[in-house]
DNA sequence: AACCTCTGCAACCGCACATAA
DNA sequence: TTTATGTGCGGTTGCAGAGGT
């Protein structure tokens, strides 16, 4: 049986907002009334023509209040890339990290900026090993050389990436942290002060950043 | 000035999962 | 247990602007 659509097509808008329909559902959203609804009520609700789908992304993507804009800090960059290297291609989980951050913006930075950075710095972005090493590996391992890392299926890599996570002496955190040491990162946010080096040994940071990293910014809090 | 290519980002699509009936 | 529905997630696409020729 196949799965209805999210919304009946016809007279549905798409493609960008406008000034005026994002105005529509900042308002609606903001109102008491956006609590008691399910998304796909909400562009009735709201007098929009467009499917709840559409609304829920263009709120939680770019509309929520406590989105932060702009460009993402170094730091906010370099614990992406260890929180990538740990959990994989699990934006949501990545974002969960980032207060004010979306899991769109971070997978858009990561395609568009981390990768190239990495790839630059001699890492590959997927499995967060030096490349040197890599290409070693492939040519004595004849198997494998027609299967490029780049073309390695997310779900085997990121079956792989969780269970290196689970591993307290990950190598590949060590040479990420090795290699951004190297560089002369330092930290320009003071609130995240407290941590003296995500890449350390223990996950024991990251647990504490989940604490603060846990708020749903969903319609529900509001 | 016109055209082409590249880049970054917003938005869409389809699938998976959770849950209520 | 099955089915319908709502929501979340990750991959992909399309477009606008920037830069190069």
């Amino acid at each position: 049986m196949g799965r209805r659509p999210c919304c009946d097509k016809l007279g549905v808008k798409k493609g960008p907002w406008t000034a005026e329909e994002d105005e529509k559902l900042v308002g609606f959203m903001m109102s008491e009334n956006s609590g008691h609804c399910s998304w796909r009520m909400v562009p009735k609700l709201a007098g929009l023509r467009r499917c709840g789908k559409s609304c829920r992304l263009r709120w939680t993507n770019y509309l929520r209040p406590d989105l932060k804009r702009g460009l993402l800090s170094e730091l906010e960059e370099q614990l992406v890339i260890d929180l990538h290297s740990r959990l994989g291609n699990r934006w949501s989980q990545i974002a969960a990290k980032l207060p004010g951050r979306t899991d769109n913006e971070i997978k858009n930075h990561w395609n568009t900026n981390i990768k190239k950075k990495l790839i630059k710095m001699g890492i590959d972005p997927i499995t967060h090993q030096p490349l040197i090493k890599q290409e070693s590996i492939k040519t004595t391992n004849s198997t494998e050389v027609e299967a490029p890392a780049e073309a390695q299926t997310s779900s085997s890599e990121n079956t792989c990436q969780v269970e290196n996570c689970s591993n307290s002496e990950n190598n590949s955190s060590d040479l990420l942290a090795s290699s951004i040491w190297e560089v002369g990162l330092q930290f320009e946010d003071a609130s995240y002060g407290k941590w003296a080096s995500p890449w350390d040994d223990s996950c024991d940071w990251l647990t504490d950043y989940q604490e603060l990293g846990t708020v749903d910014f969903g319609k529900d809090s509001l």
